[in-house]
DNA sequence: GTAAAAACCAAGCACTTGCTTGGTAGACTG
DNA sequence: CAGTCTACCAAGCAAGTGCTTGGTTTTTAC
């Protein structure tokens, strides 16, 4: 009988660990169970101990990093110290979670939103438009203090984009540094400024 | 004459067509082929008389639209008097390409790019690497003219990931205008100017 | 120490997947 | 007209899919 690693309590985040990473790498529609259950290392039928389906498997992944982003979000504004620091923050942010240990579940937040179920699209409904709520807030500072030149909503959108899309390309071992990344962002933004 | 011209049968396109909408929709993986073969109105054993397999279709749909975008980007550069209209084209001819009529296509190429096997990228990889040195030509002119003040390389992923991400928010139908659009991701790349 | 609870296995079911095979209807060409 | 070619149908296969069931092992709680 092959001993099986001790890692008691963990079973769920474990197999949501492997599940991010799975449905980034490969898609959620591609990766199949067995693919799944061979990265956590159990057979598949167990991973329905845990979770009732497969598609309740991608909402707990989405659920439990965009609860993360929000709170790393609303702690990262609360520091800010004026207007220009809450924008750099909310760039960092969205950034470090998408580039950081995070990474994969956040892709795959973005990028397998519609492969949601619509029950389960409302169900986060509420956490990412509060998400949004705080990017809009002080987006339309910024514009009312100059800082800014766009529309919120627009620019949210425009900057959002431009973030998330360096998962494509972005490779935090290079040359480039997350800090110079967050930089070339933020000037994208608020061009005024050096 | 040995070769003749190779003339893209109707039934081809008619299965391209739908296949770029079903891929756009659905996700090449969730889409299956028959749910492609019903949007057409044939039988799903028949769309292998036309092509050898699924991957193939994707692989179709993905050039037919990188070979029109790049003739397209070629055309309205060619066309640009200065600097600054080449740099507008760029943006421009991506934005309507995404949200034109070959947005689905359009959208399958750049979401998709890493579901195709490692060979068909490489298939594609020499237009695909025209395409965008069409864009670092422009933006390193555009830097030089003091236009931009960011990196061509990384100024072009930025721009590329906002502009590609209006798929995901924006409506041709609504009340933003293609135009609008496109002179807010000129004033990203290009602040200074009006 | 023991019993309940949680985690997992072994086997497989019902269905779907991409794709194949062998054939047919109709248009085109000589 | 016969002959060829393209587009399609009808049927189905082998492999893979998500998920279930019934039982066994491991962990936790008292």
């Amino acid at each position: 009988m092959p001993e099986r690693p001790k890692k008691p309590s963990k079973a769920k985040a474990r197999i949501l660990d492997a599940a991010a990473s799975l449905f980034h790498q490969k898609g959620f529609a591609a990766a199949t169970v067995r693919d799944l259950a061979d990265a956590v290392g159990i057979l598949s039928g167990s991973l329905f101990h845990h979770f009732p389906n497969k598609g309740e498997i991608l909402f707990a992944v989405m659920e439990n990093v965009i609860i993360e982003m929000d709170a790393s979000l609303e702690n990262a504004l609360a520091a800010a110290i004026d207007t220009k620091a809450s924008l750099r923050a909310l760039i960092r942010n969205e950034l470090e979670f998408i580039h950081g240990p995070h990474g994969a579940a956040t892709a795959v937040l973005v990028y397998e939103w519609n492969t949601l179920s619509p029950e389960n699209q409302s169900r986060l409904l509420q956490r990412r438009r509060a998400y949004f709520a705080r990017w809009h807030t002080v987006l339309a500072r910024a514009k009312a203090e100059g800082l800014v030149s766009q529309d919120p909503a627009l620019l949210r959108q425009l900057l959002h984009g431009a973030i998330v899309w360096s998962v494509n390309w972005y490779d935090p071992a290079g040359a480039l540094s997350l800090t110079e990344l967050e930089a070339s962002v933020l000037a994208l933004a608020c061009p005024s400024q050096s």
